[in-house]
DNA sequence: TGAAAACCGACTAATATAGTCGGTTTTTAT
DNA sequence: ATAAAAACCGACTATATTAGTCGGTTTTCA
């Protein structure tokens, strides 16, 4: 239930590679994460471009060009990376549910999203690397 | 991210309808939930046979014929009703993943759905009848 | 100046979800 | 007995979402 898609998963495994070389002089292309990774390389271009819509890296164009952070490991959350990528980012959204008044089981709901909300928070790139 | 399906949704208001009826002697019908959940009565039907299958209600042919819980509602956590409607239970399946030595992320996953079903499992229809 | 990269938007294919339909079986009230 | 009301069942369709592709433009560097 509940899937994780592949958009996300791939995203992760793409902010990991990236994390990695934090601190080197060159950034990291998108190339070699997909070849890497074993992820569709055109697919891979658009996640990784709304990771930088999101600000999570800044993109150098050009030969020599490439990803990289935009900021340490450590201030990137999986949830910055979840949010980036996911629209909807609540599990069930109520607006939708029409019958707002009826809807005892809203709080169960809300729940999920909490706890999901705060275990992707205490994740820190950072803790990812070791 | 992660939407919870119309299905799983559905499931869990209907269950919420059974369980208010628990101890009356006549089981309520799947037309009844449809009307005051307002969900389509087809789409119901499917979905309660799903909870039968998977022992949470019992359910009784003919005149007079409907559902019924099969265990008091402290007995029945939110966890059975998901657990019962969704195949797939885990966000991430790791087997399909192909890169399992490569995959640093799946920690990640893991905790959310660690964390999904202590949720999911500390919740029980008796608490959401109050 | 040419190659390598990011960057961009529109498109297609595949899959999953949501919902429908036409029936059969069982039970009960009349 | 029988008719109505319900569960029960599987196959079907329609819609939405996800995953992936494609053809191009722009920027940068050696």
């Amino acid at each position: 239930m509940m899937k994780i898609s592949k958009k996300t998963q791939y995203g992760l495994r793409a902010m990991i590679c990236i994390a990695r070389e934090y601190g080197a002089k060159t950034p990291i292309t998108v190339k070699s994460i997909s070849e890497k990774e074993a992820i569709p390389f055109d697919f891979l271009e658009k996640i990784v471009s709304r990771l930088e819509k999101a600000s999570l890296v800044k993109g150098r164009k050009g030969v020599q060009g490439g990803y990289m952070l935009s900021r340490p490991p450590a201030k990137i959350s999986a949830k910055n990376i979840v949010s980036a990528l996911e629209e909807n980012d609540a599990p069930v959204n109520c607006r939708l549910c029409g019958r707002k008044s009826v809807c005892s089981s809203k709080n169960v709901w809300k729940k999920i999203e909490n706890s999901l909300n705060s275990t992707l928070n205490s994740i820190t790139l950072q803790s990812l690397l070791k």
